[in-house]
DNA sequence: CAGATAACCTGCGTGC
DNA sequence: TGCACGCAGGTTATCT
């Protein structure tokens, strides 16, 4: 489900809806997450109260008093939301008003102590050209795993690479040592595009609404995806897929739009 | 050591 | 109807 626009979408709301206020306990399902959290990190913060949710990547921080920070990762099918009614939470977070419900089908998701390292965030200054040329100039791996590579950048995933790709007019196959410099401008800037709008819109709800947002809200940006998830290109061409998986997936895109 | 692949886990759609 | 199979927004451990 989620990538840094859908991400960003729930921070925004749990931000408003917990800010202030104190956390009093847990309950982990059964079973929980595949990684189980660590009992003793979220016994530690009970009683803090909690001073905001952040982002980075596609990992939300919630932040405590005292600068103790839990981390929450979404994985697949990972999703937050206020239902009372929800036993199959693999964790429930009780605070002093509200309780927070973390719902996970395929248990990837993760809550943790810290985050791991990350590239930059993509709509900041620090994602450039200057920044991914140098980095994209020495690898041979095909330049949609460099783009999902969260140590490369940090936020991108499935959807977002696959559109960026296009709006850059580079096959996602293409070696990342192989892309000019006015390629990974358009890179640059297609995804710093595509981010902004999609989260000016609430993120990308796939037909399956896997993802809504805490309040149930779907987003709206499926309704300007150009391939990802299309038979055709926004030109009338039929989409391509690659016969060799890229990043453990096949890869869509244009071959006439794309080279 | 970079890069590719397998594994983690569950649910849903498809085709036989 | 039942069942095997493929596929899904992600990360990470294990191979080559």
């Amino acid at each position: 489900m989620p990538e840094l626009p859908e991400v960003e979408t729930v921070r925004r709301v749990l931000e408003e809806k917990i800010s202030g206020q104190t956390f009093l306990s847990y309950r982990l399902g059964t079973p929980t997450f595949y990684r189980c959290p660590d009992d003793a990190l979220l016994r530690n913060l009970q009683g803090l109260k909690i001073l905001g949710v952040s982002r980075r990547g596609k990992y939300l921080i919630l932040r405590f008093h005292n600068n103790r920070e839990l981390i929450l990762h979404l994985g697949m099918s990972g999703r937050i939301h206020f239902n009372e009614n929800s036993p199959q939470a693999r964790i429930s977070l009780y605070f002093s008003k509200t309780s927070v419900y973390f719902q996970d089908a395929r248990r990837f998701g993760r809550v943790m102590g810290r985050l791991p390292l990350l590239g930059p965030e993509p709509l900041s200054q620090d994602f450039n050209v200057d920044y991914l040329s140098s980095v994209l100039k020495n690898k041979k791996a095909a330049i949609k795993s460099a783009l999902m590579d969260q140590s490369i950048v940090a936020g991108l995933g499935n959807i977002y690479a696959t559109e960026t790709l296009y709006l850059a007019g580079i096959r996602p196959g293409r070696k990342s040592c192989r892309a000019r410099l006015d390629e990974i401008q358009k890179v640059v800037f297609s995804a710093q595009e595509l981010l902004r709008r999609s989260i000016s819109i609430g993120g990308t709800t796939l037909p399956d609404e896997s993802y809504l947002d805490p309040l149930g809200r779907p987003g709206r940006f499926q309704d300007q995806l150009k391939i990802y998830g299309k038979t055709i290109c926004p030109k009338g061409h039929a989409i391509s897929r690659t016969t060799r998986l890229i990043a453990g997936r096949r890869a869509y895109y244009c071959r006439f739009c794309q080279r």
